[in-house]
DNA sequence: AAGTAGTCCTGAGTGC
DNA sequence: TGCACTCAGGACTACT
């Protein structure tokens, strides 16, 4: 999915269109999405202005004036696209502006949201993995999507001595513990085999003994391979788009992670992959212990 | 309790 | 051009 970098890449374009704004229609346009929108979705959205937005782990929050979050998953494919008059034309013409037309709509379009900026923002899925939900805002930290996640890997709070905690008496592989929501929230596939290999820590190496020197150097990694996908927009494979339309940048500068049989950029050794709690795993044999 | 397959869904890419 | 097959950035459920 789009990861961390990728989500906050999507709220960032989505602040000026929603944050502050009022919606005066909502369409969904098809319900049966792994959680399917409960009925009076758009009821309870129109009308309704965004006090906040904000992210937690990969969902992007906004905080309606009527004591209710909206919560947003893009899942794997899930993509949020802001139609204004500046942007209208990269991204077609998606019908008039509050007419039925929608010429330019695409099958995968979910749900069409009009904003008073004026703005339309449309949440397009094509695997249908991603959500949108509503729930009550003072409720949200026990709803059963929030109350299990783990730490912001990108906050004070996270750390190597929080890290050497989390991994404590851990025996699956660094690998699956670093993807695992609970521990660290917001890591996807990409970023952990991105920081595993600026860390030089094998993704075959059990949590429980990552060594303490490799610990320090695998935090700051998380953190600083997080900090610089943000800054280039995130990485755009298939499915990431900002929310112009544009795609992120972050993709060119992978030292490992789809780079199977490739040369590893620091000792030429060819790059594996291997299949870990079914996910890829890439790293370099040579480099990462 | 912890760890790992199977599952949801569509589309892109590959090999014959 | 077509068909069969594999794979994909997530995460829940159901097993061992």
């Amino acid at each position: 999915m789009p990861e961390l970098p990728e989500v906050e890449t999507v709220r960032r374009g989505l602040q000026p269109v929603m944050e502050g704004r009022r919606f005066t229609s909502v369409q969904t346009r098809r319900g049966d999405l792994r959680v399917p929108f409960p009925n009076d979705f758009a009821a309870r959205l129109t009308g309704r202005r965004v006090v906040k937005l904000r992210r937690r782990a990969k969902y992007i929050l906004g905080d309606l004036d009527s004591g209710e979050t909206l919560v947003i998953h893009l899942g794997m494919s899930g993509r949020m696209l802001v139609h204004t008059e500046s942007t209208r034309k990269k991204l077609g013409n998606y019908g008039r502006h509050n007419g039925a037309i929608m010429s330019d709509a695409d099958k995968h379009d979910h749900v069409v949201m009009e904003t008073d900026a004026p703005a339309r923002i449309v949440f397009n899925d094509q695997r249908r993995f991603g959500l949108m939900l509503l729930v009550e805002t003072a409720e949200l930290d026990e709803h059963k999507l929030f109350k299990g996640l783990g730490i912001e890997p990108l906050g004070d709070a996270f750390h190597a001595a929080f890290l050497t905690k989390a991994l404590k008496g851990k025996k699956t592989p660094i690998k699956s513990a670093l993807l695992d929501q609970r521990v660290i929230a917001g890591l996807g596939n990409i970023y952990v085999c991105e920081a595993l290999f600026r860390a030089r820590v094998s993704p075959k190496r059990q949590a429980i003994k990552v060594r303490p020197d490799q610990i320090a150097l695998l935090a700051p990694a998380i953190k600083s391979i997080l900090r610089e996908a943000l800054k280039a927009g995130g990485s755009s494979l298939r499915d990431h788009k900002r929310t112009d339309g544009e795609i992120g940048m972050f993709q060119h500068r992978f030292k490992v992670y789809d780079r199977e049989g490739e040369p590893c950029p620091a000792c030429k050794t060819k790059i594996k992959r291997l299949v870990q709690a079914g996910r890829s795993s890439f790293y370099c044999p040579n480099c990462q212990k």
